[in-house]
DNA sequence: AAATTATGTCAGCCATATTGACATAATTAG
DNA sequence: CTAATTATGTCAATATGGCTGACATAATTT
């Protein structure tokens, strides 16, 4: 073997065919559209895709703290800030002082909080559904560990949510 | 029927309990950490995601248009002009004049671009390839025709490259 | 008492997106 | 042939959502 026509392939470590392009774009399409559904809702409320985010983390993990928040979100304070700040002013999120340590503020959704949420979960879910359905999945879980398995592995604690035993998280029990 | 207790589901379409959170949150987590991966190479050239979409793009899809290429990043002539003129000005993408359509102008990679592509990939690549592996995917066909259902129905063209016969990446393309 | 932590805020900067208007050249339609 | 349309490029202005650095306050920990 190693015959002297051949590439090199322990040196040149990639070329194209050993890349792939193919679920690389697939996931490029896949999330450009599933992101495009909330934006015409978002819009009529004078918001973005960063009030989305927060929101829905908000309202999925209600009580969370602003440090938590951050670091699901990947963005600094100063980013948060704005997008935080007119939620809880336009009435969408509340804040509560910790009550094992007053420093925190814990963050909770309202009422418009939650509804707000909702109608901004229900196009994406709505496409995910329809996708299943037109893939023919019946290996369900075996999607779940793939996309949980894309996730760097020194957060995939914030995959999990916190403190809810009734909620499907993927089989394995441990956490890794 | 209609008990006056129970919460009247015709009308009340949607609540927590038929949405899925569960992928609506793994592709956010997915997405976010897929898209980390070549960062820190861009940063290393004075780019960013915008400059990684288009030679991505135009090093897939050799001799693309500018109408195109619009099409598939789904943003504006605006938003593209500037990012293609640094990655003309900086010999990663050259213009041809289209033949058929002299107003036309096809990209094309040059090999410096070809190479930043393929770099940018390897990264993505290696993490596709690792959570593949890692979930244990048997049915890798089953993972694209999700991805690809949820893809707009009128877009999904966009997903498949045009001019080329099943996975055959063969060099076709203009040198520089 | 001092250090650290959680949060908030100010000021400024950058990247990427938007819309609208207009220009040019090439193609197509009448 | 002329007129309309198309593909592209560009200008100006604006919005959004990121960033860094600096500083302030209150609460907790050392």
């Amino acid at each position: 073997m190693n015959s002297p026509m051949k590439p090199d392939r322990q040196h040149v470590a990639h070329d194209e065919a050993d890349l792939d392009f193919t679920l690389i774009e697939l996931l490029f399409f896949a999330y450009r559209d599933f992101t495009s559904d909330p934006d015409a809702i978002l819009a009529r409320y004078g918001f973005g895709r960063a009030h989305h985010r927060v929101l829905h983390f908000v309202n999925r993990r209600p009580g969370l703290t602003v440090a938590e928040l951050l670091a699901v979100l990947r963005i600094t304070k100063q980013s948060l800030a704005r997008v935080l700040k007119q939620l809880i002013n336009m009435g969408y999120i509340v804040q509560v002082q910790g009550p094992r340590d007053r420093r925190q503020r814990e963050l909770y959704p309202t009422k418009k909080g939650r509804t707000l949420a909702l109608a901004l979960a229900v196009p994406q879910s709505r496409r995910i559904r329809a996708a299943l359905e037109e893939a023919g999945i019946e290996d369900r879980a075996a999607l779940e560990r793939f996309l949980k398995a894309m996730v760097n592995p020194e957060l995939r604690a914030q995959v999990d949510l916190p403190g809810r035993s009734a909620e499907r998280t993927s089989e394995r029990g441990k956490t890794e």
